[in-house]
DNA sequence: TTGAAAGCGCTAACAC
DNA sequence: GTGTTAGCGCTTTCAA
């Protein structure tokens, strides 16, 4: 391994010069810079990560803390994270919660022990408290999917009751009135924001959304194949059904299939997030899409700004809208077809 | 920050003393190894990875280039190595190489510089030569997903060969005779075996494969899509098609009933990988199952092993299979059944 | 503009 | 068993 010492030496000069022309620091003399430079380059020197950040305190490393990197959804987020360090000469260093309160909070101590200070953290199972005390300790610390008021400007996030607003009045100008919903149960409050959403509206226009139509399962394919079959088994009415993510609404498509209903002209299906499945189903998916890749980004490199001490106008929060994708799991009813399906 | 001095001076004890106490080694004394544990218990001490990698040169990371990590089958390649970390107390460290050469072999400096010593590469854009110098550089570097006879114990791979064989034999068991392949290009030989597998079990069974039948495009939806079309527009016969991944043979679905063809009635379609699309898509797919997640986990460990210098038995490799996942695209052709679309 | 030197937090000989 | 001490490779005053 070629150390800056050895560099120092075959340049004829001392390690704090080296360093100094590795810095970019200007108070080098141009001979002199161009002489270590050729010599940096000829032997190949590389500065070592560890020792720089020993001293410095500072790594320039992006951590991020998901739950669990197989699923798309985090894949996407950390791919965003990835660009943003890629762009800024970050580094990634990853680590999975496994959804465990105990495994978030280690996660993020190890990263802290690593000297990364711009953090990512998308956080179910941590509650406030113990997140403010964290946010405090680290400057660099944001949170994505999560909105926590006292800390508005560290807070990467969706409008989940906009998004879910939209769908449902989408729904509505396609005929449909009677609605059922697919929620799901999770510690972050998303599920209770859509649900709030669809409500919102579906009371602006005087429908009524019976608690026998709201089935709540857990958020994948299994999840809304079951949730399908109960709201059938149920003997509901309804048109049209919105699922809480995609997983769950291709997951209700298969069981409707499978029971012999056609989507979407006998229900209607709609999801939220643009999965790459919601292409891969068949009708194609109509769903709202999750910017998550964009907004992981955003949230990189606020993060680093933070951790740089590039204080951003504290007041302000980062709050992100998701948008409809048209595709083709909704029906339009005209006046003449026939009732809801019973 | 609390630092080794601080237990030390809390404990009355010397660094040295906190070192080995952090260490579990044997040389410390009962009641002082108590006191010790406890103060750092106090005081919420943990050892600064950078200061131990600096001295150590070693960091217990363990680092993972992939082209992107936003592609699902990638995701599920960084979990298996998460995973592996998770198990045996490392971090992950990720860099995405996008699909450079160049960035490729940067993302395996930087990890370097971090110490970080054992390395999980997904490698499609290096020559072999590049990479055996590498590996030389290395002993804590492992090949996923690519086979270099000269590295073949330090290489994870999959036996497409095999694998592409396997399902072709089934679509013939199922009284398949007209076969086409939706194949791809790439830097790795990936495609390249499994037409080989494909032509293989073909030509055993004395069926043919003209050359028009054999489509070539990019290894995502939208190429098997386009794929499938030029298959219909060339006016070929067949009644089954072999599908390079799941993506591919996804968008081939697609494409055949956009064109009003029935799957698999019509047209039965396989995959490759077994990706979470499998079971999104109607009719689900039968596809051989690529356990990546798996062999990224074998492959962590073993370069785990590798760096901490526990030679494995030089000379074994290490070969996965795939798995057939039987499921609802493939169609039981009769005696009886009509001739191949045409 | 440049160099000398102290020290970041930790480990590992080597003493005692 | 336990302490002393010399660095690991780098940055950063402080002097010159």
């Amino acid at each position: 391994m070629v150390t800056i010492k050895d560099v120092a030496r075959v340049a004829g000069v001392s390690t704090a010069t080296v360093s100094r022309v590795v810095h970019d620091g200007g108070q080098v003399g141009d001979a002199c810079r161009a002489r270590v430079k050729k010599v940096i380059e000829e032997l190949g020197y590389r500065p070592n990560t560890n020792a720089r950040a020993l001293v410095s305190k500072t790594s320039d490393t992006i951590g991020v803390v998901t739950p669990k990197l197989s699923m798309t959804f985090f894949g996407c987020l950390a791919a965003g994270v990835e660009n943003a360090a890629h762009n800024n000469g970050y580094k990634l260093l990853m680590s999975n919660s496994h959804y465990e309160t105990k495994s978030e909070l280690e996660a993020i101590r190890s990263l802290q022990e690593h000297s990364c200070n711009a953090i990512i953290l998308h956080s179910e199972y941590s509650d406030e408290k113990t997140l403010l005390k964290l946010a405090d300790d680290i400057p660099g610390l944001v949170f994505i999917n999560r909105f926590i008021p006292e800390l508005a400007h560290r807070c990467v996030w969706l409008d989940n009751v906009s998004g879910a607003r939209h769908i449902t009045r989408y729904l509505i100008d396609k005929g449909h009135r009677d609605i059922a919903v697919i929620s799901s149960v999770y510690q972050n409050n998303d599920p209770q924001s859509r649900l709030e959403g669809i409500q919102q509206v579906l009371r602006e226009h005087d429908l009524a959304l019976p608690s026998g139509r709201i089935i709540e399962s857990t958020a994948n394919l299994r999840g809304g194949e079951e949730a399908a079959r109960q709201l059938m088994d149920r003997g509901e009415t309804f048109s049209a059904v919105v699922a809480y993510n995609d997983l769950m609404a291709v997951g209700a498509m298969n069981a409707f299939q499978d029971a012999g209903l056609r989507v979407p002209e006998d229900v209607s299906v709609v999801g939220f997030d643009d999965l790459y499945i919601s292409r891969a189903c068949r009708p194609h998916l109509t769903t709202m899409s999750y910017p998550i890749e964009d907004m992981a980004l955003y949230a990189a490199e606020l993060a680093i700004k933070l951790s740089e001490g590039q204080a951003d106008s504290q007041s302000r929060t980062h709050l992100f809208y998701p948008t409809l994708k048209e595709r083709a799991s909704v029906y339009t009813r005209q006046a003449s077809d026939d009732d809801a399906l019973a």
